[in-house]
DNA sequence: TGCCATTTAAATGCCAGACAATTAAATAAC
DNA sequence: GTTATTTAATTGTCTGGCATTTAAATGGCA
């Protein structure tokens, strides 16, 4: 195997697209081991210390593990749901901080997604589902929470919601847009009164989901974002007129 | 700085998670220069090696970029949209592959998230949007394009259709969930007959979004994920017949 | 003084070689 | 035949060094 010298890519990126561009193929299939450091190094005519940056790269990304010992090494890496969805939050929230997206569009694309699940959801949501959205508007009506923990709990709510779809896709696509609204939503202080009228678009929400009422459902997520995004706006609005 | 060094894990990737908690956290922003690998390797208590490893899971994730030369070093990196997209797909595209997910799984998550679109992009797509649309049904309807370049125009089409609604943000999160799908599509043969189906459906959908009627979108949206479900089994079938 | 060429210094990129730590398999002892 | 020991393979880490790149400092010259 060679590297063309001429790119002007560092020789552990090119190294590491060759080896993803291998898996991504299906050229390398999961769980198959890969050749030693000291053999990668022979093969790509590098030093270990440039395959190492290299598999370091793809360990970051999850595409492989390494193993110690007589039988290691680095192995094609089965990239589960569960491990993709921390990273795909992490990727959102970047996202959202980084480029000053507004309270507004993210909300918009958050409760645009979730009421796409309203009807499947309406349909197979399980008893468990429910039982999980129950107990997180239970949890929100205790007095003396924090902030932090009511939008936790929120969280956990719409999660259970998503999750009702029944399909792992949906679940994973969606972890990114709600969960990335966290440290947005963190920002608002939301008064008893504010709480009280979420909890009670929460329990209708719950409410038309255990009647199988798609509909009910989507007017719920619907009432949910323009409340949200106009006490969020009234906060903007507060802190302007402070400062 | 220190590392605890009890944990299993390996230094790299503590160092790496350090200096990713401190970018998520904001206490290094966009731009910020890092300290040099030199003096990284002092604050950690590493070699330089190890710091090079960890800063190569950063890259990697596009948190951080390197300059080389007397004013260089590595510097936050400003995570953009356009960044973003293709590591979206990447993983999105193993994780259809790796954890065998039923086309029709995919396909429904898929369509599902489409469909949330159709309200906004029926109320905001500009001309831009319906000429691209448009342009991609003429390049479908072209005899002797193969399957792959049909596939391609069918993803740039949705694309249009999804970019139409406006919102960067739903923008970035359906990339992967459509842009996934392709190499399933692949997989599948199209008759003339069935590109005659789709384009009609495509064409029914530009039709409703230009005039800004949400529930055609949505009509001629539900219409292509049952074909297309059907058409993917209908395939399967065959398939398993020969064998 | 002002401009251009040269030198210098700081930083990353890369390499060679070594040792430590871990782990499974081979070997030896009982 | 089972257990303890040794061995070998592999990753993890360190030291030290050299190459390359780049911007800034320096110097020469008109």
């Amino acid at each position: 195997m060679k590297i063309d010298p001429n790119s002007n890519a560092d020789l552990s990126a090119q190294i590491a697209k060759s080896i993803r561009d291998a898996i991504i193929s299906g050229d390398l299939i999961v769980d198959q081991r890969l050749p030693s450091e000291a053999e990668l190094s022979d093969q790509f005519d590098v030093s270990r210390p440039t395959v190492r940056e290299a598999l370091k790269r793809l360990a970051a990304q999850s595409l492989i593990r390494t193993q110690r010992g007589a039988t290691g090494g680095a192995f094609v890496n089965k990239l589960s749901f569960e491990e993709a969805y921390p990273q795909q939050i992490t990727t959102s929230t970047l996202l959202l901080s980084m480029n000053a997206v507004s309270f507004e569009t993210a909300c918009e694309a958050r409760y645009t997604l979730e009421r796409s699940c309203a009807r499947l959801s309406a349909l197979r949501r399980t008893a468990d589902h429910l039982a999980t959205m129950r107990a997180e508007i239970h949890r929100q009506s205790q007095p003396g929470l924090t902030d932090e923990a009511f939008c936790a709990s929120d969280v956990a709510f719409h999660r259970a919601l998503v999750d009702g779809a029944g399909n792992p896709v949906l679940s994973y696509q969606l972890a990114g847009a709600v969960e990335a609204m966290q440290p947005l939503m963190n920002m608002i202080t939301f008064s008893a009164r504010d709480r009280a009228k979420i909890i009670e678009l929460h329990t209708a929400l719950a409410d038309a989901l255990e009647a199988n009422n798609a509909i009910g459902v989507d007017t719920a997520l619907a009432g949910l974002e323009s409340y949200t995004t106009n006490l969020a706006k009234s906060v903007m609005e507060k802190r302007k007129n402070k400062a």
